[in-house]
DNA sequence: TGAACATATGAACAACTATTCAAATATACT
DNA sequence: AGTATATTTGAATAGTTGTTCATATGTTCA
């Protein structure tokens, strides 16, 4: 039709380096104000990544069940294994990632690494997501 | 030696229909007790889906960003573009996906779509999210 | 009516992810 | 030693997802 660029141009600042503090607006916006406003109560970029990745790690079915059933006590490896009723590998696998957020940890009883939770802020989160979706 | 707790058995289940369809155990499991009280404990299906779609739409760091700024009052899509420094259509896809989970809502006025959050639960979600993230 | 604006939508593509398979550790028992 | 169990790890792959681009829809105002 009409348009053959992006109406209004992006007005990229000329050179502008930007990532930092770089507070150019760089497209219209409506309500600057509320913009700035956001950007100065925004949390660390580290922070922001560490709580999207928890949130990402609680996005599968299957760790969600993970976490849910270990909310009630330590499980093995096969024990999950058994009630996700997928692989060992794929659980385990699973588990490494729950791990490394630090939302499960693990106690080696000989052959068997039992898994539980890491701390109780898990399943509140659980539980209050469990709220959000029964109302 | 100390406990002896019979480890398992492949075993068929005797009276075996759950809820669900054919449910067999068909690996090993050393604690067949707990898999069965978290089966039993478990949450349906739907709810567990509804649930986990939830946390992955917070697992990206655009949307948490989205959840983040609208936690301190409505904005409209250009505003959350300048904000995001992405452009309004990859905010506006969010946004529905937001929207289609009931984590956000909009109000028109005008040509303006102002978005807020849908109910107090998400907040208090990534305020607990960030309790974890930050101990 | 039509131009301009604000947002939505569909398609496409790269990037990511969850699972499986095969093979590797680690521990216990003989 | 060796065998069996319990779990981990790496590679490969099918499936999913976030963004961009182009276009469509809806609204206001001249």
């Amino acid at each position: 039709m009409m348009e053959n660029k992006a109406p209004n141009e992006i007005q990229t600042p000329s050179a502008g380096q930007d990532k930092a503090s770089e507070e150019v607006c760089w497209v219209r916006c409506i309500h600057q104000d509320r913009v700035e406003e956001a950007r100065s109560r925004a949390v660390p970029v580290k922070e922001l990544h560490q709580l999207a990745d928890m949130y990402k790690a609680l996005g599968d079915p299957s760790r969600l069940r993970i976490v849910m059933a270990l909310s009630q006590g330590e499980m093995c490896v096969c024990d999950l294994a058994a009630f996700l009723e997928i692989s060992e590998s794929a659980v385990s696998h699973q588990l490494r990632r729950l791990r490394s957020l630090a939302l499960v940890k693990n106690r080696r009883d000989g052959k068997i690494l039992y898994y539980s939770l890491d701390d109780d802020h898990v399943s509140s989160l659980v539980a209050l997501g469990l709220e959000h979706v029964r109302e």
